[in-house]
DNA sequence: TCAAGCGTTTGTCCAAGACAAAATGAGTGA
DNA sequence: TCACTCATTTTGTCTTGGACAAACGCTTGA
């Protein structure tokens, strides 16, 4: 029966890889071997959808799939745990009690410990270096396998909820540069795009956040009709690196050339040398570092 | 060159139309009638985008893409604008008031004005009459061409700083049931859930916020991982119609019995007579009707 | 007025082949 | 030892044309 079976879509929903990858990786390397139903259509049981998860989860740490889908189970014990790399350094101990407690489910702790940790550090130290260092925390969790996915949505959506409100809670930038902020269709990592807000409001900047997954001709008629001056896409680790390039060129082609065009985010960092008009921001700092960049050439 | 013309993949993206569906629209109707690049690969021309993109505002409003993309253009004026119907009866103003802010561009007017109407009128009096009322004038608005893409998502991205804001200013609910709020994978329409999660936290359920798009096994993690009672999804009408029943099985199937399924939104009001242990919430109203049912079932 | 039956429409899936971009590894020079 | 180039493999995405089932909408019958 299909009641615990998978077709080809629900697989592709569920892990992430897309259709026409799941059967040419069938036809290469011979796994997965999916039943068929009454029409020819694939059925996938759920270990095998379990163990895609798996692939997808060391693809994204940087493994190559030839290798894993054609290992058996040791790649299970030798690649799934880089186990403790140091959990955190110099850590006063905040960042362990909070991974704590999302493991153990506590809602309402789980918020007054990250407020609490905001307003100890103030809004800029806790998103230049708490923050980041969470994600990195809850990131490495999941892909240890120590995170199930709904505890790191909890995590995301709790640390949303306080980015937000503390958005909320600052005066309004009305200065410049006005900065349009959003990420382009696929890349729903909303945390990127918070914290960079945070950061542009708290020097005054400007944001006129679009949320996530704005095609990019509506970026442009955004950046046009907001009379923004730059315009800031966040790219997760997860977004298909061979996609970035050619949407920033595209971008850039149709932005009026004095509207600066900024890349963030992990999965923006492979760009290093890139065209010309294009900044990559290379850390969360790195925004402040082009904030005054900016600031300086408007200056002169 | 194809600075300015978009790849299949790229269309995909930008539409939400699946490649499949692209190539046999093509194949059967005759459109679109993308050029080729030197491999062979499909080259969209903007224009051809756009077009696609109006069909597919059309088609979740309920027109059939046969009759769509034969038209030529007497469909872009005869069924685009069923122009204003009454753009809001019994409107004390706010609603049009608000759309003029979002049409203008202006964030901080938009925000206090949003901020001052929910104040006035109550948490659950906006949520279950303005807000629906909003979303309803927007959604209109855009489908009639009034409203770009990129104010939609300004819109989207104020209210749900708003609701945010709202949800963390209540009391965390503590109390019965226990609701895990989520969306399936590919549904990423949020203002739905933070609604819910609003009217449940204020009857003092206690809810755990997943965000959207939960793997459907992560939900069923969830549920048991959090003792919840309730697991309740929010379907859009933009979701695939054809997909929420069998997801809707498939989960059933995957939970404890105990475990109530709520689904609610403009998708899953197609979803009229089905399944045994699958709640259907018709409305936002009737997300208290069927907490008042749970607990009186309770109580017995 | 509603239910049942029956074409039509429509999205998704399949197969096998092809190709280009990215990653890898070998070889070369400073 | 490092940096660079070049050839080779790997890998994802795109192609065509055929097929089918589920949903739609119309018509018929009660």
């Amino acid at each position: 029966m299909s009641e615990t079976n998978f077709s080809i879509a629900a697989v592709e929903r569920d892990t992430g890889l897309a259709k026409d990858t799941l059967r040419v990786w069938e036809r290469r390397y011979g796994f997965p071997t999916p039943a068929r139903d009454t029409n020819g259509e694939r059925l996938y049981p759920p270990e095998q959808v379990e163990r895609l998860r798996l692939i997808k989860r060391l693809m994204d740490q940087g493994f190559r799939p030839g290798k894993l889908v054609s290992a058996s189970s040791e790649e299970l014990s030798a690649l799934t745990p880089p186990p403790a790399n140091a959990p955190a350094r110099a850590d006063d101990g905040t960042l362990s009690a909070i991974i704590a407690l999302v493991k153990g489910h506590d809602i309402a702790a789980l918020r007054s410990a990250l407020t609490q940790a905001m307003h100890r550090q103030g809004l800029q130290t806790f998103i230049l270096d708490t923050v980041p260092r969470l994600n990195a925390a809850v990131g490495e969790a999941w892909m240890r396998g120590d995170f199930e996915v709904f505890e790191e949505h909890l995590y995301t959506e709790q640390m949303q909820s306080l980015l937000r409100q503390a958005i909320t809670a600052l005066p309004a930038g009305r200065g410049r540069p006005r900065v349009v902020l959003t990420t382009v269709p696929e890349e729903q990592h909303v945390l990127g795009l918070l914290m960079s807000e945070c950061l542009l409001t708290l020097e005054g900047a400007a944001c006129i956040p679009l949320g996530t997954q704005t095609p990019l001709a509506d970026i442009v008629r955004a950046a046009d009709a907001h009379a923004a001056d730059i315009v800031a896409l966040s790219f997760s680790a997860a977004f298909p690196g061979r996609q970035v390039a050619p949407l920033a060129a595209q971008l850039r082609a149709s932005l009026p050339p004095p509207v600066a065009l900024w890349l963030g985010g992990a999965g923006a960092e492979r760009l290093r040398g890139t065209a010309h008009g294009i900044t990559v921001v290379q850390s969360l700092a790195g925004i402040l570092d082009a904030l005054a960049d900016w600031r300086g050439r408007q200056a002169r």
